[in-house]
DNA sequence: GAAAAGGATTGAGTTCGTTCATTTTTGAAG
DNA sequence: CTTCAAAAATGAACGAACTCAATCCTTTTC
């Protein structure tokens, strides 16, 4: 019977990343120690470690599960996508974009965008890597779906499109969350010029 | 006669420059402390911070000296452009790409990326932005430029067409940088992909 | 059930980026 | 030349992420 040091080891690894996600949403990142997430999941600080590599893995982990719902919610949209090459992409990336601050505040994108980028190989950079390859692939789906039903020219490739208007949607969230007073409303305004363009090349 | 004052500052700021350059070369950014760096430099810690407001900022402010001679010697190409629309894309490209190990190291520019979306405020790192904006707006020229040559559909915004460029090839240059084992050519290899069939596209 | 073995927890200690009160240097005024 | 004000340099002190040897719990074995 090898269950209880397993239960408290599932047990603990919840407090921590709940505790960090709290503490890191009500007083950002910077301003949260290690012995805080600690004290308020009731171990030791050394104990964190045990359970996430660095601080920053930590926070990744937070953000990937983040990214794992979204992932979850854009499956639905691109099975069955609304008609129109602009609207079904506009779709897709407004559910991204929408999803991206119920949980997580600017300054804990930039914070694990950063880290991801200058630790690649920590458990949780590498698990957000994949994410991030699994959004674009989502897009890259949608582009099949919507030229199997005519909306898009046929003799693209949608593996290449696809990572096109991931790599510009990326890329403007990017410069989203660098600037802390840019309105969500600015994003989508910019993301939609650019997605019109898009799909109207798309079209032929 | 207000000119040692000046003279002094200058000195010291190419000093410090020069030392953290060459010992993030030598040891990487991480190994490198900033009394290192000082002392290298022959003078304090706390002098260091008079003239760089964090040790990420100093680095920043390498890397943009190395962008700005990649800018420097894109306008050359730019302004008299290879015909052809993916051969003057790809020299483009191939010359951003050539130019950026040769005084940086993969670890370093991660450590840049990752500072100028941590903290995209410090002065070089808007710096960093700056330049970043001037590459991308440099690829729009190029785009613009292949239009009246008759290389390009003319129909299409060189604009919207060369900010896609440049995400797809800062992207590009992200996953390279990321992959430590990654050598140059297969950086090449994905972005000569990727061009070509981005040139076909702009060809109509 | 006792006890040995292995794993996990702990918190004091180390390291390094950053700050700041103090001292030193520079430039201007008398 | 002396004095004064302002600017810059200094290095000791601070704070927080991270490490590790010692300790404490599980699990397994007899």
């Amino acid at each position: 019977m090898t269950g209880l040091r397993e239960k408290q080891k599932a047990n603990r690894t919840g407090r921590i990343l709940d505790a960090a996600s709290r503490l890191f949403r009500a007083q950002g990142y910077d301003a949260v120690r290690i012995e805080d997430i600690a004290a308020t999941a009731e171990v030791s600080a050394g104990t964190c470690y045990n359970y996430f590599s660095t601080k920053g893995d930590l926070l990744l982990a937070i953000v990937s599960m983040e990214v794992e719902e979204v992932v979850e919610a854009g499956r639905a949209l691109v099975t069955n996508p609304p008609a129109g090459t602009g609207q079904a992409l506009a779709g897709l990336i407004r559910l991204y974009y929408d999803h991206s601050l119920n949980y997580l505040s600017k300054e804990m994108w930039r914070k694990a965008m950063a880290f991801s980028i200058e630790a690649p190989g920590t458990p949780f950079s590498q698990r957000y890597t994949e994410l991030d390859a699994m959004l674009s692939a989502q897009v890259c789906d949608l582009i099949a779906a919507l030229q199997q039903r005519g909306h898009a020219r046929q003799d693209l490739d949608a593996g290449v499109l696809g990572q096109i208007v991931f790599n510009t949607l990326n890329q403007m969230f990017i410069d989203f969350v660098k600037a802390d007073a840019m309105p969500l409303a600015d994003l989508h305004r910019t993301s939609d010029a650019q997605t019109t363009s898009l799909a109207a090349l798309m079209r032929g």
